[in-house]
DNA sequence: ACCGGTCCTTGCTATATGTCAATGTAGCCG
DNA sequence: CGGCTACATTGACATATAGCAAGGACCGGT
C-alpha cells in the first residue's frame, strides 16, 4: 500500500495528504516488468503515465540509422510522461525487473487539474529535469571521455544515496557498458577502456554489476574540471 | 501595450483573458537590452522571469576552464526562468538589442498559484522545452558535424516561421560562429568549414547574418538521417 | 561439468574533429 | 579614406575517439 511505500519522498505523491492521497491510491494500477521488457516506446501514443518504484528504467531515442542516445535512466521515484502529452516522445524499457505505480494518462491529467498541489509538484520535477538535461548537454557537448564516465559515476552515486538514505562507495550500475556508452555520447570500447584505466590507476575498482570508489577527490576532479 | 503584443501568441501569457490577463499585465516591468548585455548569471539568484519580446537571447553554461555550452536561444516568446526556482542555472545574455516582459519572480510564482491555467502553461512551455533537450542530447551524443549544423539551420527555420508567421528561405542567423558551435558541441573551424563545404555544394548559399537554403531536400535528409 | 550465448576487454588502425597559426573580410570610427 | 577591431575562413598538423577484430569472462541451461 501507498502508505508505507519506501519511495515516497521522491515521488509525486509525496505532498499529498488525506483526500487527495486516497485519490490518487483509487487511481493507481500497480503493475512489474521483467528486466527487458518494453513499457513503451517514441511513437506509440502515451496511454499511461507511470511512477517508478523498483528497478531501473532506460529512456532513450532512436535514429533511422540505429544510432541510440540514452536521454535518462529512471530510478525509483522517478516519474513517466511528465508531460501529459499525446507522445512520450522516446522509448522506455527496464533494465532490470521493474515495478511501478500506473496511472491513465487522462485520470491522471483531471487529477492534476483538481488538485493544483499535484500540478506544482509535477511542474517542479519537471524542470528538475530539465536542470538535469541542461546538465547533460554540458557532459555530451564539452567534456571528454573520463570527464564523462566521472560526472556519471558519481551522479549516480548520489542518485542511489538519495534513494536509499545512505551514500555508499560502491556504486550499483545496473545499466550494460552499451547503456553507459550511448548516455554519455561515447562506445562501449571507450567506456570499457576509461574505466579500466581508472581501475589501473586506483581511482576505482571495477566490480560485478558496479564500481567501489577508492580516490573520491580524484574522481571529483575530473567530474567538475 | 500587450493587448496588442505581437507575441502574446506564442508567449505564457497567450490563454489568459479578462481579469487574470491585467492582473499579469500590472506585475510587468518593461525592460531593454542592448546586444552584448548580461541579463543573469549561472550563480546569481533568480529575482526575476521573462518573456522576450524583441531579439535573441543565448543561455549558457560555463566549466570552471571556460569551456562553454550553450543550451539554448531564447527568441521571441520564450520564457526565461521556468523552474521559479531560486538559481536560474545558466548564464543568459543578449546576442542582439533585447526588449522583455520582466516579472518579479516572487511575484509571478504567487500569480501562477492563483490562477491554476497559468502554472498549467508553465508547465507545458517547461515539457516543450524539455523535448528540445532531449533532441539537442541525441544532437550532441550521436550525430556528426554535419547532421549538426543542418539540423541547427532547419531548426532555427521553423522557429523564426512560428514567430513571423510564414516559413522562410533565408534564415537569420543573429549569432557568431562561435556561438553556434558551443551550441552544437563543435569548434568555430568546424562551423566554419562546414557551412562553407555546404555553400560550395550547393545546398545553401551564405549571406550576411544568415544563410540562404537552396537545396531543402537535401538538408531536410542530413538532419533526420 | 559443459556448452552456448552475451557481455566485456584489449590491441591495432582509421578518421573526424580539434588545435594552431596565418590570412582574409567587413563594419565602424576617427 | 584608412586603419582598427572583431569575426570568419583556410591550411597544415595533432589527437581523442571510433571502428574492427580477436579473445576472454561470466552466466544460465541442460
Amino acid at each position: 500500500m501507498c502508505r508505507h511505500c519506501e519511495t515516497r519522498a521522491l515521488s509525486v505523491c509525496s505532498p499529498l495528504e488525506g483526500e487527495a492521497f486516497y485519490g490518487l491510491q483509487r487511481l493507481n494500477h500497480p503493475v512489474t516488468f521483467p528486466a527487458r521488457a518494453v513499457l513503451f516506446n517514441q511513437d506509440s501514443p502515451a496511454r499511461h503515465v507511470y511512477t517508478i518504484v523498483h528497478g531501473v528504467v532506460r529512456l532513450y531515442k532512436l535514429l533511422p540509422d540505429g544510432r541510440r542516445q540514452i536521454v535518462g535512466f529512471a530510478l525509483p521515484g522517478d516519474f513517466l510522461g511528465l508531460a501529459l502529452a499525446d507522445g512520450y516522445g522516446f522509448c522506455a524499457d527496464a533494465v532490470t525487473a521493474v515495478s511501478a505505480c500506473r496511472f491513465s494518462r487522462d485520470h491522471f491529467a483531471e487529477f492534476a487539474d483538481q488538485y493544483p498541489t499535484v500540478l506544482r509538484r509535477l511542474h517542479e520535477m519537471a524542470t528538475h529535469e530539465l536542470a538535469l538535461a541542461q546538465q547533460q548537454m554540458v557532459l555530451l557537448g564539452r567534456r571528454d571521455a573520463e570527464e564523462k564516465i566521472a560526472s556519471f559515476l558519481l551522479a549516480l552515486q548520489q542518485r542511489w544515496g538519495r534513494i536509499h538514505g545512505k551514500t555508499s562507495v560502491t556504486i550499483d550500475l545496473p545499466m550494460g557498458r552499451q547503456d553507459i556508452a550511448d548516455f554519455l555520447g561515447l562506445t562501449i570500447e571507450t567506456v570499457s577502456r576509461t574505466l579500466n584505466r581508472m581501475a589501473r590507476d586506483r581511482l576505482l575498482v571495477i566490480v560485478p554489476d558496479g564500481v567501489r570508489v577508492l580516490d573520491a577527490a580524484k574522481l571529483d576532479k575530473l567530474a567538475s574540471a
